[in-house]
DNA sequence: AGGACCTCCTGTCTGC
DNA sequence: TGCAGACAGGAGGTCC
């Protein structure tokens, strides 16, 4: 559930509490949670320990610790991560998979994933330019925040795309950080149904999505990021979201707030797409029978 | 090789 | 009441 602007307040959460400081433990609860750390908990213990965590980097839903020495932390939460601060000692929350202390001896980090779609490992970083990032996550394109990210590069990807516009705003390879809730929401502000084919979109409405994606996931972020099932906190344990800004996600039935006609679900890839049906009207021909 | 589908996982909710 | 099934869905793996 949690997206680039709950990905965010995590990232700030953990430069607020854990960088510059020096790891004296780590623990692996539960195996899953390592699962892309392929040297197993004991590796990844020892690869953390006595290291220094220099700040908290992001890259659309990946969140990453860089090291010193040259290797960093990578995170995904998944559906239902969490990166909480806790006091040492205090009780272990019922779905805890990993959990670092520190030299310090002041609040450890906790991993604590009830789903374990989310997973933590330790890599190196790529060398390549203009932004070096975890090597397992080389293939995650730019998000539509970073200076990297190119505008005219990502209208001319998409309409290369032989798709529909909500699957490669959901392509992590296209353009990170867009997930189901996020996208339902740009596409209902540019007012384009998700299967629309994307080599028929023209430029300027490509432009209008993009801006839409920007701006939806700019005032999530300024409300403190969302999350509908009480699931999502923020690292320090606070819980954030941002439902009553949506105007179609969860809304089935409900009067889209533009024109008053009922919010209609569709199912989507084993998920949910949500739309207005007069503002986002299917396209005359389908893709598909 | 790009695109589409499958699978992993657990807690909550709904309907019979 | 209880239980089966739907639902939530990111992203790697696999198949075509």
């Amino acid at each position: 559930m949690p997206e680039l602007p709950e990905v965010e307040v995590v990232r700030r959460g953990l430069q607020r509490w854990v960088a510059g400081r020096t790891v004296a433990r780590a623990e692996v609860l539960h195996p899953r949670a390592i699962r892309r750390h392929l040297p197993g908990a004991g590796e990844f213990a020892a690869r953390l320990e006595g290291r220094t965590i220099g700040s908290a980097e992001r890259r659309g839903k990946y969140l990453w610790l860089p090291l010193d020495g040259g290797d960093a932390v990578l995170a995904h939460l998944g559906m239902s991560g969490q990166l909480l601060v806790a006091e040492p000692g205090s009780a272990p929350e019922r779905h805890l998979r990993i959990r670092l202390s520190f030299t310090d001896g002041g609040p450890e980090l906790r991993f604590v994933d009830q789903r374990t779609f989310g997973h933590v490992l330790v890599a190196p970083m790529t060398v390549r330019l203009p932004r070096r990032v975890p090597e397992p996550i080389a293939h995650i394109a730019a998000d539509p925040f970073e200076p990297a990210f190119d505008d005219e590069r990502f209208v001319i990807d998409l309409r290369r795309r032989r798709t529909e516009v909500k699957r490669a705003l959901l392509d992590q390879s296209l353009i990170s950080g867009v997930g189901n809730i996020y996208a339902d929401e740009a596409l209902w502000r540019a007012r384009l149904h998700g299967a629309r084919p994307t080599a028929a979109l023209t430029r300027p409405k490509i432009a209008e999505l993009l801006a839409a994606a920007r701006e939806v996931m700019t005032e999530a972020l300024s409300e403190g990021g969302t999350s509908f099932d009480s699931l999502y906190v923020n690292v320090n344990g606070e819980s954030g979201y941002f439902d009553r800004s949506l105007a179609v996600y969860g809304r089935r039935d409900q009067p889209c707030r533009r024109c008053g006609a009922p919010i209609v679900r569709e199912s989507f890839m084993n998920r949910s797409s949500y739309s207005c049906p007069r503002c986002q009207p299917r396209p005359r021909t389908p893709r598909k029978a």
